[in-house]
DNA sequence: CTTTTTTGCACAATCGATGGTGCAAATAAT
DNA sequence: ATTATTTGCACCATCGATTGTGCAAAAAAG
């Protein structure tokens, strides 16, 4: 009853096969049939023809007919770090849950690439599109509001759609405190001028963050100054130069460490992986990221992990919404102290077999 | 000029514009034009028009038509492991630069879930898919080979598809011996029941690691036995119980422990959260994956990185090829010392402004 | 045994693009 | 001035599904 090697079958193969036309047959397949009144039996012999042929839908076809695919886009900066990839994980499981299929697709953060990305995924009619950090969402909104889709911006806000993100500036401020709080039994309590933020860049993000951190600063420790403050973009590269530097011209690192992402954070390993272990004897690190690996350096690695679960199931809420308003809504990030190995849309994923 | 909110333009609509055929408009527009003898000045017009209205081709209507979609799948197990992310991120530039749009999904190692998955690529007529890790390749390849669709296996081998993956064998017995030799200098060398493999479960990729375990295990230190090898599945909390059973039956963790996947080392992080620092003072770890921040914890990470670039650049080539042999394509793998942060895809994005 | 209602399905237009075919008009050859 | 070519484009069927409409036959009502 296999066809190897054959064309799919399609709905006209199955209307000379059953003796019915074929718009009986689509109606059959796609679940209207009772709205549509055909026999059940009439039914049943089609669904029966439909499974020893191995029918499946050609959704492009329906895609094309009703306009809508099935589809539903989240458009990131990039796969390849933990935040994201873990956005990845969840959005999947949550779109599956949804009975849509899922697509994943990542523009490096570069805008030309976002608009193409994003041209081409409205060419094939995605339904819904979740806008993950992208470098301009106001540009992205055009075109999905040009073409009618539902989007919704994650992590990074617009001004033109909802917008669902973490709580950077209470993050941050969590953050920061943890790091001075460290200190406190240490045999030196930490200086102001000990305390240094590096990475991000001008985004809303980045602000927030050097606002939260800037903001507990000046209240814990009496203290601002834009010298602590070394915004190295989303580099390792950048971060790791930039580490470099202050090496070079300290002779040590600052005591206290905050580190704008992950991603960032990378720069640091490789800082590391040119100094030796004594360089990091006093010193503790906030990263706003939570990576399992990077909890459990060698040094006190304090993180903030953003709650994408619940940054996710928002933003289904309201895309579902008729006309959601456009506001952003925060999402509260959680303080994960050093040593901790948090479980992750992994855990869910039942594992078969051993 | 913009047409704001209303229904994207269409051939048909430059045709009326332009006082051309619709056909003639779709010829300029695709770029075979010349090849149909239109004008350069008509075909200057409909561009010009099509600029202006911001005309772009309703991909499922042309896939619908040429049956070609210019989608290229990958079809991984999960996306949230720098190992498979990296991959996604590798892959992403890869078929960027053939011209094409890649798509990325994941299906959780559930062999139903990967067959649905598969099926629902192929009803958007995607041209080719790299499957990664599928727990059950060959099935795979039947749906893709019954819709003729271009295929290869990556990371883990079928029979019935070219596949490339890592030599996992030759990997395992690197690693393996690195960790013996880490301990040539230790005040009390390794014994051999010191030396412990834990997770992976009954795929090839854990087979021929397993292997090249044992047979350098039987080689360096002449002793081998199957209760060294706890294969726990790909699952973090197993790995983690595992360990602890260890610890509450031994006292302590081997000093020697080779590590089946970044997945697994996880587990390993959740027994380190539970225990004292003290607990590893003396143990090194092989780790089957590269991850960044996992080389630099605070005992000895020696790890292997499979090399995705090579990976992905020879599946390309064959899937290239018009009859491509039914072989495995073993790529090597890199080991990585102790305290190492290698580059990785996100090292060749451009990072603008700061 | 009519008339009305319900049941069950077929027909045909449509979504937007592609590509084979055919045919005038323009140009070149004789 | 005629015939042969070439140029430039229009026409139309097609990909596979969806959906509004219409119409027989069967069932119910009278």
């Amino acid at each position: 009853m296999k066809q190897q090697g054959k064309k799919k079958a399609t709905i006209y193969d199955l209307s000379i096969l059953s003796g019915c036309s074929a718009s009986t047959v689509s109606a059959v397949l796609n679940g209207t049939w009772r709205k549509r009144r055909i026999k059940e039996s009439t039914a049943e012999l089609i669904q029966n023809l439909a499974e020893q042929h191995q029918y499946t839908a050609n959704l492009q076809a329906r895609g094309l007919r009703s306009s809508r695919s099935g589809l539903v886009g989240l458009l990131l900066p990039v796969h390849d770090n933990r935040y994201f990839s873990s956005m990845a994980q969840t959005f999947e499981a949550q779109v599956r849950s949804h009975g849509k299929c899922p697509v994943v697709v990542s523009a490096s953060r570069d805008p030309q690439e976002e608009l193409a990305t994003v041209e081409t995924l409205i060419s094939y009619s995605i339904d819904e599109l979740f806008i993950a950090g992208a470098t301009d969402p106001d540009s992205v909104h055009g075109l999905c509001e040009a073409a009618g889709i539902r989007h919704i911006n994650i992590d990074l806000p617009g001004t033109k759609a909802p917008s669902v993100i973490s709580d950077n500036y209470q993050g941050a401020r969590m953050l920061t405190q943890a790091i001075i709080k460290r200190f406190d039994d240490a045999a030196a309590p930490l200086k102001p001028e000990e305390l240094f933020l590096f990475g991000g860049r001008n985004d809303h993000a980045s602000r927030e963050r050097i606002k939260g951190f800037r903001d507990i600063k000046r209240e814990l420790l009496d203290h601002d100054s834009d010298a602590c403050i070394q915004p190295t973009g989303y580099s390792p590269d950048m971060t790791q130069k930039a580490f470099e530097a202050f090496y070079e011209r300290e002779g040590k690192l600052p005591r206290g460490l905050f580190i704008n992402s992950s991603i960032n954070f990378e720069g640091l390993l490789r800082f590391m992986a040119q100094h030796p272990h004594e360089t990091f004897a006093d010193i503790v690190v906030g990263c706003y990221d939570y990576d399992p690996f990077g909890s459990f350096l060698p040094f006190p690695v304090i993180m903030i992990r953003q709650d994408t679960e619940s940054m996710l199931a928002k933003a289904f809420e309201l895309i579902e919404e008729t006309r959601p308003a456009v506001k952003i809504h925060l999402i509260q990030p959680e303080l994960v102290h050093p040593r901790t190995a948090l479980k992750g849309p992994l855990d869910s994923i039942r594992d078969i077999d051993a």
